[in-house]
DNA sequence: TTCTTTTGTAACAATGTTGTAACCTGTTTC
DNA sequence: GAAACAGGTTACAACATTGTTACAAAAGAA
């Protein structure tokens, strides 16, 4: 690794601790990952019952977490008053920019994954 | 495609699942993006109480985190028989093939932080 | 001899999280 | 009038996780 490199990432890793304390938490409850996964993986809007289907997990746990990617505006919720209800969740531009991220973790975890069948 | 072939690629595919599960379960747990983080920003071998002083939090949480990085072949320990006892934890490199990944999604949390500041 | 240090482990009480079951809305269909 | 649907909310029991406390090992210092 260059010097700069390293002082790039020495200053990149002693700002914000506990505002990053706070996102890192967000991440690390349970279904969050898989939820932002599967949003990565369908772009545009998706709806409460196909998200809760693809993470597979309680309303309840799908809902909290939700709540909580809006509470950090990284999704928006658009309520159509048809019958039945018709709600879409959809990634934020904030949340989009997440996406290489997460892909490239994700292919990881699948060349892990596959490794050890 | 046969049935059997369908099957067994059924499967595989819940087989690999179950591992990526598996995974995101493990990187889910408390303080376990702290740790990596950590010791992302600080290559080479780090100390117990290197590690548990950056991250803060219990010798009990620490030691667990570890341990099950350690199961994961994600970290490795190297203990010396000095007085009082000397033991150093490092990433491998299937660990530090995660690297990027997991730099690049720090670098939006700090991103994120940030701006909330 | 006793104190100190680092690196843990074991037991357990306190705390946090999850799923389940029940319930709600609001309109259309049987 | 009752059922059915999507999309939730609430309360609570069951379960999982955490920190605390106590303990240990090993050798040198006081």
């Amino acid at each position: 690794m260059s010097h700069e490199q390293s002082q790039r990432m020495q200053s990149m890793c002693e700002s914000a601790k506990a505002h990053v304390d706070d996102l890192l938490v967000l991440l690390s409850k349970s279904k969050m990952l898989s939820i932002l996964y599967t949003m990565n993986c369908n772009p545009g809007p998706m709806r409460f019952s196909e998200i809760k289907n693809r993470v597979s997990s309680s309303s309840t746990t799908i809902a909290r977490r939700l709540g909580e990617l809006m509470d950090q505006g990284l999704v928006t919720r658009t309520a159509y008053a048809t019958v039945p209800a018709t709600v879409f969740y959809e990634l934020t531009e904030d949340a989009v920019s997440l996406q290489p991220s997460l892909e490239s973790m994700f292919e990881w975890v699948l060349n892990r994954a596959n490794g050890s069948i």
